[in-house]
RNA sequence: GGGCGAAUGGCGGAACUGGUAGACGCGCACGACUCAAAAUCGUGUUUCGCAAGAAGUGAGAGUUCGAUUCUCUCUUCGCCCA
């Protein structure tokens, strides 16, 4: 019997998949439809682990649909635009373009080396002309509905570099390539209105039943949405401001206001335009970064305006009014009142400045006097020092009560605040999709004609520009519009907008008019099942989100407003992290193990062993898929990146647990042998044994089906270690040969979605035999076979398990009574006892309890 | 600091709505085959105990006939936000 080659049977499968069009779908409304979809991948290279593992999840869900009956719809395409291909191609003098066509033509060899189950036919990318002149129409197109805007705002600046920083790319406060200190810039730039949807994007998270509950509590945090309430601070001695609005969450404090803080964007900072001093804190203030974390860590700083602002609820009350560096034009109105009793920033603030800080809240339960030191009060309480708001009970009370009194008094009004802010869309790079805006004489924006689209990227241009090398191109951005001679926009669109709408795209890959088919995606949309990595779990889910909102916006035809019904996040992949004595990352290739220690294989010396952390290039504690492939085959890959650990959770990566996947293989191959011999020797006759292996099958068939519903699929391949384990003992007994076949097709079809070459192998091989006609169906549970007869039924004592009966189904209490009476071991624990309770649980468990 | 989640043998992990804790795998031990090793096969493997039995799902309480599962407090770890 020779042992099972993957090499030769895994290429055969995968060339008769594709010769076939195995894979290949069409809409039909005859069937029901299965979008399944996994996160497209960055053309980085070559595939790691973590896309092995995401689609082979993937893969499995589609296959088992397939079989299901269901139209499934598994398309793979290429997130091809973003910095490493400009970074790979100004380090190393390459053009992008080539460098991401390359890297996709290896990647993509790698991923068809897997066995996935995907219609190749609708490859996008979204580097191509093809895509992104429908995704520069869909800018036109918010832009006409007004969800495009151009503003200036701050911005992450890289002196050196000149160029803007993502806040994942400053690190300490400085840029991650230059080392430069980062500053705040103001930059135009143009923004898709996110926010106009804030509500509907938050409310719309209730109705996603089949997202896991992480995902959308994060996006709820993101969202942000708080109440509070909008009041007005009259200014004593200022003629140009009378009034400043503030918004607060906590009006409940209002008489522990000790000051105001205002952003220095602030409209009222107009009056202080020429003063050098506030010049030199402006300066001062953009060298703090743009996150929400650098303004929290930073130093707080203020400007005094020497204004005074009257508390609204007490008119001889005046507080100071200040510019701060830590309150932002973007939240409210870009002014705060100052408590510093009940909130830590502005505590710091105040002790800084010797400003006074007045409690307002104290405990329920705290006797005397209450003072504040060096830590603000935020927790829940009683209002005091208040006059008409004293006695309050805080939270429950005093936040509604008192925005009550102020819009009674006409003093400001409820409002509704969110954190989610505009989605900034330009970047001041090559390699990404160009913006279909060109500005003219007077610097306005205009659009560009639609019939001139696409605007396409310059090719084989000069990278070693400072700032954005398109910024460079004089030819190419001269553009004659009407008539005009414009300017084109240098600045290209987040690779997130690439990412916002491909869904679409997979419907209707090759329509060239538009960006999709309506009735295209009227039929696949939504994405029934979504998987990916749970770091996309805000950006890019939102992002998505919004652009299914701003496309149904004013568009009655278009009415999908979520792209994804279905969303599954899966772990990492993990792997030991290894150093040597100088402290150098080493690669799992460069260590071996004597057996207690970690050596490096050139010179024997012994290896730091650090935590396993999740692969990465850096630590260098990656594995290379393909190398795993070439040793083990794709479906023992497989099987072992699902066997291990739950999907959604991270996952160890081990060696001795791959070959076991391995070893795995080759006793399901050994056990298929054995089948085969029994098909061809055994007799026609009926056995008494028959009924256990359709029983078995029907079980497995019944707890597979259920596990793949839940997405559990490291039980289901432990599963398949006891149907393999009680197989080889089985087939020892003689059986039916016509029993055997219909059971071992039904168990290979179960099989297939998770180690597809070899099932089909075997698949084959058993119908060559024996004539059987293809075999394709999921197959379907029988009820009547579900159910043994025999049954456990355990008896407990006291609570603890005494004796496990083997009885018929369905015994009454009573019988059981009997049969425990002539159970010398229950005797045992009975006897001298007088039985209180009896809790019988039928086809359970009885419970005496005995005294 | 806030939010969410997790904690089960030497390890990864099972246990459907509260009802036999430790499925399945890895590792380990012993045995078979072999001159030997690898591979393969068999047996065992939560802890204590010769055994009967007892204890046991991060710690402590509670609800219950019965808790890995439900409630509260705490500890540790992870993720997200600050």
């Amino acid at each position: 019997m020779d042992r099972y080659n993957f090499n030769t049977i895994e290429k055969k499968w995968q060339n008769y998949w594709e010769k076939n069009n195995f894979f290949k779908t069409k809409p039909d409304k005859n069937k029901k439809k299965f979008y399944c979809l996994e996160m497209f991948p960055y053309p980085s290279g070559k595939i790691h682990m973590g896309h092995v593992r995401n689609y082979a999840i993937g893969d499995v869900l589609a296959r088992y649909k397939k079989l299901q009956g269901f139209n499934v719809l598994h398309p793979m395409g290429w997130d091809s635009f973003g910095m490493p291909a400009e970074n790979a191609a100004k380090a190393n003098n390459l053009d992008p373009k080539k460098w991401t066509e390359e890297n996709i033509s290896v990647m993509k060899n790698q991923l068809k080396k897997l066995g996935l189950a995907i219609d190749w036919g609708r490859e996008i990318s979204t580097c191509s002309k093809n895509y992104y002149k429908h995704q520069q129409k869909f800018f036109l197109e918010l832009y006409d509905k007004g969800l495009v805007y151009r503003k200036e705002n701050y911005v992450n600046w890289d002196p050196i570099d000149q160029t803007v920083l993502a806040n994942e790319q400053v690190i300490d406060g400085k840029g991650w390539r230059s080392g430069a200190i980062v500053e705040r810039k103001k930059l135009n730039q143009w923004f898709f209105n996110i926010t106009k949807f804030s509500e509907k994007l938050l409310s719309g998270l209730d109705r996603l039943e089949k997202w896991p509950n992480k995902v959308k509590t994060m996006q709820k945090n993101w969202i942000g949405k708080s109440f509070g309430c909008e009041v007005n601070f009259e200014i004593e001695n200022c003629d140009e401001f009378k009034k400043v609005k503030i918004f607060t969450t906590r009006p409940d404090t209002l008489f522990g206001c000790s000051f105001l803080a205002l952003s220095i964007d602030h409209p009222l900072s107009k009056l202080f335009k020429s003063d050098p001093k506030f010049n030199e804190f402006k300066n001062d203030c953009a060298k703090t970064g743009t996150t929400e974390e650098a303004l929290a860590q930073a130093e707080k700083l203020g400007f005094d305006t020497k204004f005074f602002a009257k508390n609204p609820f007490d008119e001889k009350i005046k507080v100071p009014v200040f510019f701060a560096n830590f309150v932002l034009m973007d939240y409210g109105f870009g002014a705060i009142f100052g408590c510093p009793g009940h909130d830590q920033r502005d505590l710091d603030f105040a002790l800084k400045y010797k400003l006074k800080i007045i409690p307002v809240v104290k405990p329920l339960d705290h006797k005397g006097e209450f003072t504040i030191k060096d830590t603000a009060y935020t927790g829940p309480g009683i209002i005091y020092n208040s006059k008409f708001l004293d006695n309050l009970k805080v939270p429950e009370q005093s936040i509604n009560e008192t925005i009550k009194i102020i819009e009674e008094k006409k003093l400001g009004e409820k409002k509704v605040n969110f954190r989610l802010k505009d989605w900034g869309i330009s970047r001041q790079r090559y390699w990404g999709c160009p913006i279909p805006i060109a500005y003219n004489k007077n610097n306005e924006p205009i659009k560009v004609p639609e019939k001139m689209l696409p605007i396409s990227l310059p090719e084989k241009i000069n990278l070693n520009t400072k700032g954005n090398p398109l910024d460079h191109q004089k030819k190419w951005s001269e553009i004659n519009i009407n008539g005009e001679l414009c300017k084109l926009e240098t600045d290209t669109l987040d690779t997130f907008v690439d990412s916002s709408w491909y869904f679409l795209r997979f419907c209707s890959p090759n329509n060239n008019d538009y960006g999709f088919d309506i009735e295209d995606i009227s039929y696949w949309m939504p994405v029934d099942q979504y998987i990916g990595g749970v770091e996309h779990a805000i950006l890019h889910l939102l992002y998505s989100r919004f652009f299914m909102q701003a496309l149904s916006y004013q568009n009655d035809k278009f009415n999908i407003t979520e792209p994804f019904d279905g969303l599954f996040t899966q772990g990492m992949v993990c792997h030991e992290t290894y150093k040597d004595t100088n402290n150098n990352w080493l690669s799992p290739d460069e260590v071996i193990s004597d057996g207690k220690n970690f050596l490096k294989k050139e010179n024997n010396e012994i290896v730091k062993v650090g935590p396993s952390e999740s692969m990465s290039k850096s630590k260098k504690n990656t594995i290379d898929p393909e190398k795993i492939i070439k040793n083990y085959g794709a479906d023992s890959v497989r099987l072992f990146i699902m066997s291990d650990s739950p999907p959604e959770k991270d996952i160890q990566w081990s060696d001795t647990g791959m070959e076991g996947s391995y070893k795995f293989l080759q006793k399901l191959w050994t056990l298929h042998n054995t089948f085969l011999k029994k098909i061809n020797s055994d007799e026609n006759k009926n056995n008494e044994v028959d009924d256990n292996i359709s029983k078995f099958t029907n079980n497995l068939i019944n707890k597979i089906t259920q596990n793949i519903e839940n997405f559990r699929y490291n039980v289901i391949i432990a599963n398949f270690y006891e149907m393999y384990n009680y197989l080889f003992k089985e087939l020892k007994k003689p059986y039916n040969k016509s029993v055997l076949i219909e059971n071992y097709l039904k168990i290979l079809i179960l099989l297939s979605p998770f180690i597809p070459h070899f099932a089909s192998e075997c698949s084959e091989q058993l119908r060559s035999l024996t004539k059987v006609k293809n075999y394709d169906k999921w197959p379907k549970i029988n009820d009547k076979l579900l159910m043994d007869e025999n049954i456990n039924l355990v008896v407990q004592i006291n609570g603890k398990k005494r004796e496990v009966l083997k009885i018929k189904q369905n015994i009454k209490e009573e019988e059981v009574l009997e049969i425990i009476s002539g159970n010398d071991r229950i005797h045992n624990f009975i006897k001298d006892k007088k039985i209180i309770k009896k809790i019988f649980v039928p086809n359970k468990i009885i419970n005496l309890i005995v005294k």
